[in-house]
DNA sequence: GTCTATAGCTAGATAGAC
DNA sequence: GTCTATCTAGCTATAGAC
């Protein structure tokens, strides 16, 4: 976790120790095996514990879900945050290359949250949710609503100040972030790459997506 | 499904029109609750049946799954098959193009089936199986291979005729490939939206990746 | 070929001891 | 706070009638 500690930081991202370890096992967890196929005392097995200390600070396995979908949005934003403030005043183009960077970033970084958030989000819309349930989600949602928006609207300053290309602008918008998340796809994370190394996959991802293939 | 009937078609594809409708169902169903929330009750009452007649022509639910990752597989290796055909001496950024378009549009058009691959390979690989559809797993999981293979002998192909930016190969495919399987995500099927409209729109998402947001 | 009935199991959630 | 024991629901898969 490479999030800086201080700066915009959600006061959300500070969980108690034990939260956090649980928080953490349980996104490793539904990474491996998918949300529906791992068991809470599976969960409860990967920090040493069984059930019971698990369900003593989480209600529900949803519960449980929607714990590690926060932290993971909220270390998105959080990073976010920092690049926008880094590239204030700066052509929308450099502001967007900072935005989708720190996005790569951050999922390489926090790689189990990303993969759980990816693949969980479409089921969960489907399913019966009691109403609590469904304002939290919903609230989620709007985490990632408020990021598309924010690079939809960098990416109509950047056609504006002619630093981008005038294309379909929420099309645009939608391929390129489609194109960092499918990061969390394919990527593989490997035991001899640093936060450095990451980084400058990060780069490299969001050059390919802003330069395209072709001379 | 816009797929020609005849031309690279495997026979794996014509299906008995009772098994077709079970597995069309089974997309479906997957999609929209996922794969572990979906029983197999539910994919009987979507095609007005019982439990009784969807195990009479699938042994089980994993092969249920199977059926459905093959079919989207399959059809969508057809229609790159057309795609190279039809391009055949042409420059590599060329047939590249007509490839991703091809993959884009198969996407919108077999939507149900990518997106139920899409949510559902990384579970299936750690999750235990028997041998025999440990096999057959691994023979579809191949097909994912050949397509990334093909994309990248293309990627360098290009690179060597100055059709394409010199960039680092493997990254630059699976960004690529990661951009238009991110389709599979953000896009919602539109009832207003035809063959031809969906044709359009695979086309504008392969101009971005491969042009770039940059002028 | 499709139905109903049911066996057998898994896993979410809770209660109460320590 | 964390444990063990247990209740309960829901689902896969099969058997046997029609």
């Amino acid at each position: 976790m490479t999030t800086p500690e201080n700066p915009p930081g959600d006061d959300r991202l500070r969980l108690p120790p034990n939260q956090l370890r649980i928080v953490d096992a349980a996104a490793e967890a539904f990474m491996e095996r998918g949300y529906d196929a791992t068991s809470i005392d599976e969960v409860a097995t990967r920090i040493g514990a069984t059930k019971g200390a698990v369900y003593y600070s989480y209600r529900s396995k949803l519960d449980l879900f929607l714990a590690v979908y926060e932290r993971g949005m909220l270390l998105l934003a959080s990073r976010v945050a920092t690049a926008l403030a880094n590239t204030d005043g700066a052509p929308a183009a450099d502001r967007l290359r900072a935005v989708a960077v720190a996005h790569a970033a951050n999922i390489l970084d926090a790689f189990t949250y990303h993969v759980v958030i990816q693949n969980g989000v479409e089921h969960r819309r489907q399913m019966a949710l009691k109403d609590a349930d469904r304002r939290r989600l919903a609230e989620l949602d709007d985490l990632r609503t408020v990021h598309e928006d924010l690079v939809h609207d960098l990416v109509v300053a950047g056609q504006h100040d002619g630093s981008l290309r005038p294309l379909p602008a929420r099309l645009a918008t939608r391929t390129l972030i489609g194109g960092v998340v499918g990061v969390a796809i394919w990527y593989r994370p490997r035991p001899d790459q640093d936060d450095e190394g990451r980084r400058q996959l990060a780069e490299q991802v969001v050059d390919v997506l802003l330069g395209g293939l072709l001379p």
